[in-house]
DNA sequence: GCATCTTGTTGATGCAGATCAAACCGCTCG
DNA sequence: CGAGCGGTTTGATCTGCATCAACAAGATGC
C-alpha cells in the first residue's frame, strides 16, 4: 500500500470516525493489488472474503443469469464496494471486473467484522454506509420500474449535469454500452434514445453531451430526488457517481 | 401496546441481542396504532419519523412517479420496515398503505438512533439487518433486469413452493394485481404469463397454484439463490416473505 | 335480495424496446 | 500507414408487454 493511500481511505465516511488504533490495525491487515483491464476479479456466488476499496481505475459490478448479463453499478475512486456481502459472510451477489487498469485495496472480511464489534464509531459509520447503499439500490429499482428507457436516459443526463455543477455540457464518464446496461437497455436502444431526445434539448458529440434546452429535457426526465438521488454535495462538485456503494468524492475530469 | 407484543418483537433478529434495559427504553418510547385497510400511512418524500413494526395485517410498500405506481414490497408480521430512512433521518423513498386492517408499532427514529449509539449489540443487529435489506433489493433489481416477466412469474412460483416446504400446491399470499406490480408487470400480463406456463407444469385455480411438473417449471424459472434469495430457514417453514426488509418468520396459512 | 364495485380474465391492438445485420467510426498494433 | 478490431450508429424486423375494452366472478353494501 502506498503512503498516500492511508489518508485518502481515512477520509472516506466509512473510516472517518473510527479510532486511530483500529484504523491502523485494519490497514495492517489490508493489502493493495493492481489489476489489468478486463479482469474478472470477483465472481458472483463465491464467498465474500474481502472488502474492496477503489484507489485508482474503474470497476464494473455486474450480474449474470443464464446467458444474460447486466451491469449493476460502476465504481470509481475513492470508494468501497461489496460491503454487505462481507458483513453477512455470504456469497457475492454481483461479479466485478476492471474496466481499466485499477488499483484496489482489500481488507479481509474477517478483520472488518471484528473491527466493528470493537469500535462503536466504526459500527455507526457502517450503519450509515449500508443505509446509503440500500437507498441507492431502491432508487435504481424505482427508476427501472417507473420510467421508460427514454425517460431514464433523460434523467441520467439531467443528473450528470447537476453533478457537474449544472454544466450545460459534460463528458460521459463511462462507455455507452456500460451505461446502457446500467440503465437497463441495449446499446442500440440507448443510442436511439439519445437521438430521440434531440428535439427535447440534448445534443451529442461523441462522448460529450450538450444540453441545449434544460427545461424541455427536464419535462421528459421528471427528475426526482427519490429516484435520482440527492444533488451533489456542494463541497464535492464531482461527487456521487452512478450509484450503489459510492462513498466519497469521485475524481473526474469534466 | 399489548402484553404479548413485546416478546414477539424481542424475538426479531433486530432486537434479539440488545440489552434488556435498552430494549425496555425503546419499547417505552414506542406506541401501537391500528390502521384500517387501504390507508396510506406513509407518503414518500416525507421525513422518516418512525421505525414501523408490523404486528398484524399486511402493508404494501409502493412508489409513485408522475401518474405511475409500483409496489416495491409487501410486508407481513412480524417484521420491521423503513429502517434505512430512519437511520439516515432522510425522506421516505417509498409510500406505505395497509392492504388489510393492520396493527403496527412505531418507534420514534430519534430514539432508535440514540439506542444504537449506546448499545453495540443493537448496532451489530442493525448492521446485519441493513445488509439483508440491501441484498434483498439487489436481488429484486437483478430479477427485473435479467429475467422476462414470464420467467419472473415462474421463479416466483418455484420460490413460494420452496418456502412452503416444497409444496406442490400453495395459495398466493397476496392479491394478484399486487403480485403483478411487485414482479414488474401489469395484471393482464401476469394472468397471461401464468396461463402460458400451463404447458410447463403450472395449474391455477383461483388463488391456488398447483405445480404439476416441477422439472419443467424449473427449466423456465432457472431459480438461483443469487436472485431468488436463500431457501427458507428450516426452522421457520413459512419464513421470508416476498422481499425487502423482512425480519422474522411470517405467519401464513398454506 | 339485487345493485354496485372490485378483481381477474380474455381478446384485439399498438408500441417500446430487443434482435439481427450492416456500415461506420476511432482505436491500437503490426 | 493500412489492417483489424471493438464500440457505436443506423436500419429493418420481430416480439414481449402495455394498453384498451369487454366481460365474468366474487365481494360489498343497501
Amino acid at each position: 500500500m502506498r503512503d498516500q493511500d492511508k489518508p485518502e481511505i481515512r477520509r472516506l465516511p466509512l473510516f472517518r470516525d473510527m479510532s486511530p488504533e483500529n484504523f491502523e490495525t485494519l490497514m495492517q491487515a489490508a493489502y493493495a493489488q493492481s489489476f489489468p483491464a478486463q479482469l474478472e476479479m470477483i465472481r458472483q456466488g463465491e464467498p465474500a472474503d474481502f472488502l474492496h476499496i477503489m484507489m485508482e481505475g474503474t470497476v464494473e459490478l455486474f450480474s449474470g443469469w443464464r446467458d444474460r448479463e447486466t451491469t449493476m453499478a460502476v465504481v470509481r475512486p475513492v470508494s468501497t464496494f461489496i460491503l454487505a456481502a462481507c458483513i453477512k459472510d455470504a456469497p457475492y451477489l454481483m461479479s466485478a471486473r476492471t474496466v481499466e487498469k485499477s488499483r484496489i485495496i482489500m481488507i479481509p472480511a474477517k478483520d472488518l467484522r471484528e473491527t466493528f464489534r470493537l469500535d462503536p464509531d466504526f459500527a455507526m459509520s457502517t450503519i450509515t454506509e449500508l443505509a446509503n447503499c440500500y437507498r441507492s439500490v431502491v432508487r435504481h429499482a424505482k427508476g427501472l420500474k417507473l420510467r421508460t428507457s427514454r425517460e431514464r436516459v433523460a434523467a441520467y443526463i439531467c443528473r450528470q449535469s447537476r453533478l457537474a455543477g449544472n454544466a450545460a455540457s459534460f463528458i460521459l464518464p463511462i462507455e455507452k454500452r456500460l451505461l446502457a446496461s446500467y440503465l437497463g437497455m441495449t446499446p442500440e436502444n440507448f443510442s436511439r434514445a439519445i437521438k430521440s431526445l434531440q428535439p427535447d434539448g440534448v445534443a451529442i458529440d461523441g462522448m460529450r453531451i450538450i444540453i441545449t434546452d434544460l427545461k424541455a429535457l427536464e419535462a421528459i426526465a421528471g427528475s426526482d430526488p427519490l429516484i435520482d438521488g440527492p444533488d451533489a454535495n456542494a463541497e464535492f462538485p464531482g461527487a456521487n457517481f452512478p450509484d450503489v456503494e459510492w462513498t466519497d468524492k469521485q475524481r473526474r475530469t469534466i
